[in-house]
RNA sequence: GGUCCCGUCGUCUAACGGUUAGGACGCCAGGUUUUCAUCCUGGCAACAGGGGUUCGAUUCCCCUCGGGAUCACCA
């Protein structure tokens, strides 16, 4: 215990502008009136950068369980580190949450009580919790230099021991006050250090959510619990507590790389005599390292997968983002999601059981394009051209845009090209796939971006006259009343009297006796219409494209 | 290195000691189709290894091996 001298000396200096006595906050947040079951679930990511897909993964599964359990989600920003702070993040964070609707009750921008909800505008909160550690003897001062660390932890290195900050390595854990007051009035830089209480050699017991029994040694490091910076802010490690009790949170469900801390957190509770939080650890979203092959963490750097904006950017649909997600998080929900085709997803109910069991889950690309597809092909064909359109805007295709514009009609026909029935066609996973698939319908997108491309890459192998031959040979009979079957007897008698085959037995008995077959012939009809070898069904797509136009790309 | 988490098809996973180890994505083959995307049918493909316990081990225990996380005044 320091003399009251000191730590009016502490006091003045750890908090000019005075702080908030804990006594005080604990008062001004009351505990929640909670329904049964109702669970307080947060997030907490840190403004560093663009948006990680982790924390909207963490975020989806704390919103769900707080919304499914008629709980609270809250939105915290864990902006404590103003070095690496990144300007504009806060509001990123804030967006893509509203993008993927995962919707906070309480946040930023919000008239909840338990706020603020910027930990850099809490700072006078934690200031009294940690001047109430520092009286009780939990806290100490320490002017250890950086490089005093470092050299304490290269000995421990050569002496093969336990790095950190713990023990007898704890150099300013039993300064005496004179020594501590000589720092004082040498203005020397300090932080505020818990005394831990805790030992190596003995373990604690705790319960952890999705691990079940957790059996480690106790945390026995000295950790910093107050910066040295001007604005005197905690670390995660305090804040993550002091909020947590605070804000009423009944379950910490975080990423799996808080495990490790988990034993420190629970005596920095204990040491303010805080109840015990009940924490739950999941395995992160992993992917296959490109270099080392190995399995390891979506990284900021290395992977464009980790940046929301990726997804966002190629129109990714949320719904079929959040499902595959909610895939790996629940192995089980794969099932729901066929049994429900058309079912919100937030109608399905998050177990916690599978979420243990969900292990490092990697990112399948592939499988997402999957969720995405089925997601695209299901939509009802009004939500479809709306999010194709509010798309195409956001994407800039302003040409594509106003053709559609140009013709409501006809572009609603377009769109709804083989989308009805019991099989969608599944052509695109992403809208960004959309002015590729539908562009050409287009007339000037056709002759800017299809036509001629089309005729160079998919009829190299064909003569000009054996193309117009064709062409020409098709429209002579064409009529636009016929129906498929009609349509197609046509196609197949135009075939045969320019010399393509009908029967492709014979075809293939002697391709030398014919242009080619029915299948050669259509793709001239395929390719000089649409630019493109893979598109619907022709048939259904001159219905939509209309006579004029079809004769028109026909002589061209 | 210490500590902790974790090992089932390529990937995500199912299995509450007894199954021909199942499904999904992907892949391959065949079918349907004027081309594709689909769709249908079929196929390839896994219990990391070694010890126990047990009548019986993917399942329980131990060891080895392997992967991951963490050991900052970052969160």
């Amino acid at each position: 215990m320091y003399s009251s001298t000191l730590l009016g000396r502490l006091t003045e200096l750890l908090a000019p502008d005075g702080y908030i006595e804990r006594s005080e906050s604990e008062l001004r947040y009351p505990s929640r009136v909670l329904t049964d079951g109702a669970e307080v679930m947060r997030i907490a990511p840190s403004p560093t950068g663009f948006v990680h897909i982790g924390t909207i993964y963490a975020g989806f599964i704390n919103e769900r369980i707080a919304h499914q359990t008629n709980g609270i989600f809250i939105l915290r920003i864990e902006d404590t580190d103003k070095k690496r702070e990144v300007e504009g993040s806060s509001e990123m964070i804030i967006k893509a949450l509203s993008d993927f609707g995962l919707n906070y009750d309480e946040g930023p921008n919000t008239t909840a009580k338990y706020g603020p909800y910027f930990q850099s505008q809490r700072s006078k909160i934690y200031l009294g919790y940690v001047l109430d550690l520092l009286r009780s003897g939990r806290a100490y001062p320490c002017f250890a230099t950086p490089e005093e660390l470092q050299t304490a932890v290269k000995d421990q290195q050569t002496k093969k021991l336990r790095p950190g900050y713990y023990g007898d390595w704890a150099l300013w854990r039993d300064k005496s006050e004179a020594e501590i007051n000589a720092a004082l009035d040498k203005s020397l830089p300090f932080v505020l250090r818990l005394r831990s209480n805790g030992l190596h050699s003995k373990r604690i017991v705790y319960n952890d959510v999705f691990k079940g029994k957790m059996e480690v040694p106790q945390n026995d490091l000295d950790v910093p619990l107050l910066k040295s910076d001007e604005q005197r802010l905690p670390t995660y490690h305090l804040a993550h507590v002091v909020d947590d009790y605070l804000m009423g949170t009944t379950k910490v469900f975080r990423s799996e790389e808080w495990l490790p801390s988990t034993a420190l957190h629970i005596e920095i509770a204990e040491a303010l005599n805080l109840p015990d939080l009940t924490y739950g650890h999941f395995a992160p979203i992993s992917i296959i390292d490109s270099a080392g092959g190995g399995k390891r963490k979506l990284s900021k750097r290395k992977d464009k997968e980790a940046d929301i904006q990726f997804w966002l950017a190629a129109g990714y649909p949320i719904e079929g983002i959040k499902a595959y997600l909610l895939g790996l998080a629940n192995s089980n929900f794969e099932d729901w999601w066929r049994n429900n085709p058309s079912e919100p997803l937030d109608h399905y109910t998050v177990s916690l059981e599978k979420l243990a069991a969900s292990r490092a889950p990697l990112l399948d690309m592939q499988k997402l394009e999957d969720y995405c597809k089925d997601f695209i092909a299901n939509l009802p064909q009004d939500q479809f051209e709306k999010r194709l359109l509010e798309f195409s805007e956001k994407a800039g295709w302003t040409r594509f845009v106003d053709e559609v514009a140009s013709d409501i009609v006809y572009s609603n026909n377009v769109f709804a090209i083989e989308r009805s029935g019991d099989k969608p066609r599944k052509d695109i996973s992403r809208w960004d796939q959309a002015y590729d698939q539908y562009g050409y319908f287009f007339d000037s997108l056709f002759e800017d971006n299809f036509r001629k491309q089309g005729r160079s890459e998919f009829l190299s192998d064909l003569d000009e006259a054996t193309i117009f031959g064709a062409a020409q040979a098709f429209l002579a009979t064409y009529d636009p009343t016929d129906d498929q079957v009609a349509w197609f007897d046509k196609v197949k008698a135009a075939a045969e009297s320019v010399g393509f085959a009908i029967d492709n037995k014979a075809y293939k008995a002697d391709p030398s006796l014919f242009r080619g077959n029915v299948a050669d012939f259509a793709r001239i009809l395929r390719v000089l219409t649409t630019g493109k070898n893979r598109t619907p069904d022709l048939w259904t797509i001159m219905q939509a494209m209309g006579v004029s136009r079809i004769r028109s790309r026909l002589s061209n």
